[in-house]
DNA sequence: GTTGAGCGTT
């Protein structure tokens, strides 16, 4: 049986499911069914995808029949080599259904009393527990259409186990992330102060009259922004440019501006 | 051809 996920979880009543993470993005099922059968009843193994692409996320689920199994599997195949990339394997903490799993029944196996020594080769992996938000801007880059989707179903967990860790983490470095990103698209895709359409009512203390005298601006020629001496007003590029090329719009990418410049109609009207 | 913290399928 080689075909997980086909039609949904078959059973979770008497199953645990185990997180394998660090796994590469092209491991599949089939990869690790041998992998962790060999170590007990694998029930069904579940490996996420993206939406858009369609690629592995890089974590697999895996369920076993018994938690004794799939403890066994842990610490066996815990930091095993796959695919030439150390895997991780852990019990999973949360449900299919965003609900937390029985607390203590499956994680009674993880505080084993037992003196396992639990430090394997764990790489420091938790750098920053608000960094998820990293993976996230990834996730949702440029779709719409799933950001209320994804974001939905996110925030459920969300305030479930990371509020508590979000306590001051607002680091505004996030911020400075994203912007890198976006700014290669902003900048070309809006050369006009568009953005402000999110904040309509957003009060400049400081107007974009900045005090440097240094610019050389020339006055005489800033003074009258909103007049074109040409017929060429701001109103009428954007309202170009939007029909153009919404998407992207290259200054000098512009073949249909240039496309049958006649001036007179070669119709032979004359 | 892709990135590498993390938690899931209709």
């Amino acid at each position: 049986m080689s075909h997980f996920g086909r039609s949904g979880p078959p059973d979770i009543s008497d199953t645990y499911s185990l997180l394998v993470l660090n796994i590469t993005f092209r491991t599949t099922a089939d990869d690790l069914f041998p992998l962790f059968d060999k170590y007990g009843k694998v029930v069904d193994i579940f490996i996420p995808k993206d939406r858009r692409t369609g690629e592995s996320r890089g974590f697999a689920f895996v369920r076993y029949k018994y938690a004794d199994e799939a403890s066994k599997a842990v610490d066996r195949l815990d930091g095993r080599m796959v695919d030439g990339r150390e895997i991780t394997v852990q019990f999973a903490k949360y449900g299919p259904n965003a609900e937390r799993i029985h607390k203590g029944r499956i994680i009674e196996t993880s505080p084993k009393p037992n003196s396992r020594h639990r430090s394997r080769s764990r790489s420091p992996r938790r750098r920053h527990r608000d960094d998820y938000r990293d993976r996230d801007y990834r996730r949702r880059s440029r779709s719409r259409s799933y950001d209320r989707y994804e974001r939905d179903r996110y925030r459920g967990r969300d305030r479930d186990n990371r509020r508590r860790s979000r306590s001051h983490s607002a680091s505004p470095d996030y911020k400075s992330r994203r912007r890198g990103r976006y700014d290669d698209e902003r900048h070309s895709r809006s050369p006009s102060r568009s953005v402000d359409s999110r904040s309509p009512a957003r009060h400049s203390p400081s107007p974009r009259r900045s005090p440097s005298p240094r610019k050389s601006v020339s006055p005489r020629r800033s003074a009258s922004p909103r007049k074109s001496p040409r017929g060429e007003s701001p109103e009428n590029r954007s309202r170009d440019g939007r029909s153009a090329s919404p998407r992207s719009v290259s200054p000098r990418g512009r073949p249909d501006a240039s496309r049958s410049p006649s001036p007179r109609n070669s119709n032979g009207d004359d």
